[in-house]
DNA sequence: CGTTGCCTTGAAATGGATCAATTCCGGTGG
DNA sequence: CCACCGGAATTGATCCATTTCAAGGCAACG
């Protein structure tokens, strides 16, 4: 497993004006928290492609995404991949205390994390309820979008999915201060694809199909929901 | 929606001799704070197919399941349903904290519960981070047991989908004490199904067709594994 | 013994996968 | 500025695993 992250400086300069502040962990801290947690963490750079961390391996390290997206993703035996999720600044790695990684982490374009090993997060975190709620809070919300993603993937059709993922996919930009119509995809078809359990051709159709039906324009790198309530109702919402 | 449960008594009776002990919330937990849970605490029961609650419902309480087995699930529009998971005894139910239910639940089968009201709840774990560990740990095995769902999902075929779902099953079985190749399905077919992503047709197809190699044997309500081994390696296992 | 609710089995239909070319596009070098 | 190259995306033509449609079968129960 290669690491490729070039680590700079021990500690992040100025977790006061991160762009991940507010959704990140961090929002439950106090300044002097801050403070304390920082001199714990390390700040890391991926470059595009590079994987942060491999399945199986032993997790010695929490990581908080300050900055770009990463593909989290299993593979069976015999290659075949599901992403499990795309993680976003202000997302949290490593949620589940197992002594191993669950799944694999790389990185998609450039990323920036913030890294704290393990034990020194369990001493910091262990007298901090707050710090504590504000992570079942992640955790929650995590596991409630797992148990979306299974409802896509056991019970929708491909379009279904497509429209679904598009839909998911502005709520969260939105949800990081990147609003509007006009959708940036930095991951690849093959990542759709395998985020979704269709394949690439199949991908690469349903977008055809809806953007001959007006629903959406295609562009490199990204989508416009010329319909967006098309799209919702494409979707099969929940309930 | 209809709450069908009978409630009786207002508190467990004897946490100390409850046989979900152990894997629970509990475990956390010393003596004197275990009464004091139990003053919270109300026993419910719910008689086979009833609705414990309902998805998108306001969300007033947690559960813990103390005997019994629960599906949980969630529906389409068009009623397509899928099933998320199913709750063993000492499963937590309402790790979101969310301020609604995100799924539904309802009994297969008798069930017992441990019902506490979600605001008694959080001001008892408040200042108690051994629980809120425990939860934490709690809610990172259901996360990780939701991706392992994702990709089953995602990425297997139809015999892989069986052959996992009873490799999962028999682990949990062993998790609470019930060991052996003697498997219990206490859920219907329809239910494996909507679990799997499958039609109930090709469930039982393949079913049929493991009975046949002589991998498993069918007998009213679950299963034997004549070939444990050979059911792991039609899973295709993790890594 | 007839009914009712599951489960199983068979035959036909189909959505998405697979196989196989193109086309598009950004980068690179002449 | 243009030609060329390679990776990604698209498109078309089959194929096939699973769904869908349609009968039975079987055990529990009145």
């Amino acid at each position: 497993m290669k690491i490729s992250g070039s680590r700079e400086g021990t500690h992040w300069q100025s977790c006061h004006d991160c762009t991940a502040r507010g959704f990140a962990i961090c929002a439950a801290l106090n300044n002097t928290e801050l403070r304390e947690l920082a001199q714990l963490s390390r700040h890391v750079r991926f470059e595009s492609g590079a994987t942060v961390f491999a399945q199986a391996n032993i997790a010695t390290s929490f990581f908080s995404v300050h900055k770009g997206i990463l593909r989290i993703y299993k593979l069976l035996p015999d290659s075949r991949r599901q992403i499990v999720s795309f993680a976003l600044p202000g997302d949290f790695l490593g949620l589940s205390t197992l002594p191993r990684h669950e799944f694999s982490a790389d990185a998609i374009g450039r990323v920036a994390l913030c890294q704290v090993a393990k034990e020194s997060f369990a001493t910091f975190s262990e007298n901090r309820p707050r710090l504590l709620c504000r992570m079942m809070e992640l955790a929650g919300r995590e596991l409630a979008r797992a148990q979306e993603h299974i409802v896509l993937l056991g019970r929708r059709s491909a379009e279904e999915k497509i429209a679904s993922f598009l839909i998911g996919w502005r709520d969260r930009l939105n949800g990081i201060g990147r609003d509007g119509e006009i959708l940036t995809l930095p991951m690849k078809r093959l990542d759709i694809a395998d985020h979704l359990g269709l394949t690439i051709e199949t991908v690469s159709r349903t977008f055809s199909k809806l953007e001959r039906g007006g629903v959406i324009q295609i562009f490199a790198g990204g989508v416009v929901l010329l319909d967006a309530a098309r799209v919702e109702s494409l979707s099969a919402g929940v309930s």
